[in-house]
DNA sequence: CCAGACGTTGTT
DNA sequence: GTCTGG
DNA sequence: CCAGACGTTGTT
DNA sequence: GTCTGG
């Protein structure tokens, strides 16, 4: 779940929104990030007295990992054990970030069809996913990596999955970017399902299976015959 | 003691 | 089927 | 997450 | 690095 997502909304306004430090990085809108791929995320200076943007590689290498990871990666973290596992149990203490995003895929699947669906938020406006990262230095190449916390569905997500990605409003945010705090009492309610009444679902074409297509029509609602449809079933 | 795993999703 | 690449 | 490859020897 | 299994 949480396997794709689109970030197409300007440097400048996300700057805004979440308080990072002015950069300038090559910024292109995104309409199909995929996992291995960079990742921006919002992390506190070292001094925690500023929010910083980077762009982070999608799925999450652990410190101690001889190699990078092949094959799946750690594109997800489990909120209910993240505290626990080894893998993600140092980053959820001290390396916690915020995965921008303005929408994401999820696919639905029957008995003959699997059909991409794009959600995004009924007002529009980018939202910020909760993230760890991890610095990896086991090899020629030093890779600052990340991954999403996924969490319950809320209704509209359970007719995809049984997970959903963990949205975070901007007070949650503060907290979940606090250093001082470590204690997992206090930031496992964190991660909770986002309200429902405020995302969106409408199917899209098929474009967005394929990753080198990053174009606005993977965002398109696809039309099947006349109507484009949303969830009205 | 050392060796080997360490994850998610979905599917069985 | 399973693994790798994006 | 999905798409695409999945192999060797020998020759150019 | 840290935990589990043997």
């Amino acid at each position: 779940m949480c396997g794709r997502y689109t970030l197409r909304t300007e440097l400048k306004l996300l700057a805004e929104l979440y308080g990072f430090q002015p950069i300038s990085l090559p910024w292109t809108p995104r309409y199909n990030i995929a996992p291995t791929q960079l990742v921006a995320a919002v992390r506190l200076s070292a001094d925690a007295s500023s929010r910083e943007l980077d762009m982070l590689r999608w799925g999450l290498a652990p410190s101690w990992a001889k190699e990078i990871p092949k094959g799946r990666p750690m594109i997800n973290a489990r909120a209910d054990t993240v505290a626990e596992k080894p893998t993600f149990r140092a980053a959820f203490k001290r390396r916690r970030c915020l995965i921008l995003a303005d929408g994401f895929y999820e696919w639905h699947q029957d008995e003959e069809t699997k059909e991409p669906y794009y959600i995004r938020m009924r007002d529009e406006r980018p939202f910020a996913m909760a993230g760890l990262w991890e610095h990896w230095d086991k090899g020629p190449q030093p890779l600052e990596s990340a991954t999403i916390i996924t969490t319950a569905p809320n209704e509209l997500m359970a007719k995809f999955h049984h997970r959903m990605p963990v949205i975070l409003d901007p007070d949650l945010a503060d907290v979940w970017l606090d250093p001082g705090i470590e204690e997992p009492e206090e930031l496992l309610p964190l991660l909770k399902p986002y309200p429902e009444e405020q995302m969106e679902a409408y199917v899209v074409s098929a474009r967005v299976n394929h990753v080198k297509d990053d174009s606005p029509q993977c965002i398109e609602p696809w039309k099947d015959g006349k109507a484009e449809r949303t969830f009205d079933w």
